[in-house]
DNA sequence: CGGCACATCGTAAACGTTTACAGAAGATGA
DNA sequence: TCATCTTCTGTAAACGTTTACGATGTGCCG
């Protein structure tokens, strides 16, 4: 743990000035001779260039941070293993926050863009509160955001379209004959939250059903709130033939209830989830899911992120072309000879 | 994207030097009437401190590195997810690297640690080699290996206890009455797949069951790799009645390779898996999986990294004490009335 | 009123780079 | 050989902080 080598070091060892090493260490015009010896000081003392030192003067860090709600959310994690190696190759660095779904956190993060540790952020905030609008507004640093902001917010924008992953899966268990699907949500104050309470009275409608308000259940994005918001649903609706969860964690805690209170899935109950993580189609029983394309939107976010900051200056842009699919699983037994 | 406040503009602005703003902001005694001006003028110009400059002057970045192999391995974003809330606790960012298990690449990583970007490393190898080795003892920042480590290298080191792990689940297979039992593991040259395969013969062994070279399958620590292994096993040997995988991602490509062969589980086959990951407790067919404490061995490692953050000199340490426990997923239908 | 202790402040150097600028050295032509 | 042009190099400033040191002012005591 010495302290390394500078380019002062190799500069009196290689007796010239700290300014040709420089140049020769950043590949600038150079009498050969004058090469071969800075080299030659710099690899005997295995220098290595100080980052910090060279951000500051460049003011660019080569780092990218990413802010996401829930480090145990597969869907973050989704777009985390998307995000890396696009970062990667551009030659970023990924910092990593996690915000716990606080709001606070969220808005620590973007102050914190302030002292200029990263060059930019991609941030997938489950609830965007004025104070969040402020923020970006006036941040110092280019901000993507995953999912959706106001209108002119100035800020690059990645969209998932839930309205129509609800509307999928909707009609996709009023296809199968199920009448009474309930929506197990997340709290209504979030983003995707509010969205799939909306796309899912919308879905109803345009089929004819009623919209019966015993049949929304509202509780949180992690499987444990999910299970006991299921138990909750259960306990005062009897007749529930289909659950349309919000998220793949809801429907796992879901699946967890239904299991306990001896309810087949999916004779009995319909389950889909919403996200397509590896969780859901690993889980049992099979757990049909709606994908709204978590690894394409990072990926998208991190190249708006990457072209952002190479022209500065350019119109917020907004992507939401990303693909909506439903993964019909079916139930293992039927499959099996 | 306007360029922010520096203690200049504040020193200006208030009347006093920068030094006295300098004072102001990191709460060295001073005049009241200055701290008010100082703090008048920072707030209104909105002022954040730069990062970066603190960096290079204090020679402290705050940030930390995490290497992990394999950005889809839920065991090491278990690890992921115990080490974040630690570091951050303590003050300090979270810079991931993924290194796709190529060796290269981590010792890219440290190697770079010579920039000084980070102030320590907590890396967890799947090789270690002697360039890996030497890197290790050249390293200018601390750094903390998960995995074992050759006596005396110079690295806080944390260590699972996969030979004990191998031995539950080979010992609870043969309770079960499993006399087949095969090896389903990744690459010899990597540091769990040797332990594991020392294990799996040892363990045979001292249950008195001969050690059958046709029942061990190499292949490599992934979903799809893990389905190859098991389909040429199953080729070559057809009597294996039991399946030692050497983690929850071989386990799971078993289970499909299994599924797809119309071997039913466990009844014909018993499948236990390593890492006891999300994936495996929802999985199906019920997934058994011993747990070697990824979580509990990042938390370790974040609490090793940064007390030696802090007592920069003392003697590396081993942490080897982590619990493993074997979870026996009795099949779901039973449980069921 | 001189001297001293003490609190407070400003100047300047330092952290390790990059880079504008001017000066030195070498090459070229007359 | 000298002037001129080109190529290369060194000096110094800058990035935004922190901090050692000395200067200044205040109050107190003798």
């Amino acid at each position: 743990m010495a302290e390394g080598p500078t380019i002062t070091t190799i500069a009196e060892r290689a007796g010239v000035s700290i300014a040709s090493v420089s140049r020769v260490l950043n590949g600038l015009p150079t009498r050969q001779e004058t090469v071969r010896k800075v080299m030659a000081a710099a690899d005997e003392l295995g220098y290595v260039r100080n980052a910090v030192a060279r951000s500051l003067k460049s003011r660019r860090t080569h780092q990218v941070a990413f802010a996401m709600a829930d480090v145990g959310n597969p869907a973050y994690l989704a777009m985390l293993r998307e995000i890396q190696p696009v970062l990667k190759a551009a030659g970023y660095r990924l910092v990593l926050h996690s915000t716990d779904a606080v709001a606070a956190d969220e808005i620590d993060v973007l102050h914190s863009l302030g002292e200029r540790y990263v060059d930019g952020l991609i941030m997938s905030p489950l609830r965007v509160t004025d104070e969040h609008l402020q923020m970006l507004s006036a941040a110092r640093a280019p901000v993507v955001i995953i999912g959706s902001v106001p209108e002119g917010t100035p800020v690059d924008n990645v969209r998932a379209d839930s309205r129509t992953g609800v509307r999928l899966a909707i009609d996709h268990l009023h296809a199968l004959g199920r009448r009474r699907i309930a929506l197990v949500n997340g709290p209504l104050d979030t983003v995707p939250g509010a969205a799939r309470s909306g796309a899912y009275r919308d879905a109803l409608l345009a089929l004819g059903l009623p919209y019966d308000e015993n049949l929304v259940q509202i509780g949180d994005f992690y499987r444990a709130e999910g299970a006991r918001a299921v138990a909750e649903l259960l306990a005062r609706v009897s007749d529930v033939d289909a659950l349309m969860c919000a998220n793949d964690l809801i429907a796992l805690g879901a699946l967890d209830v239904l299991r306990a209170a001896g309810r087949r899935v999916p004779e009995d109950v319909a389950v889909v989830g919403m996200d397509d993580t590896d969780l859901a189609a690993a889980s049992w029983p099979s757990l049909s899911s709606v994908s709204l394309g978590s690894a394409e939107r990072g990926k998208a976010a991190a190249e708006l992120l990457l072209d952002r900051l190479q022209h500065g200056d350019r119109e917020p842009r907004l992507h939401e072309r990303v693909r909506v699919i439903l993964w019909y699983r079916v139930p293992k037994e039927e499959v099996q000879p």
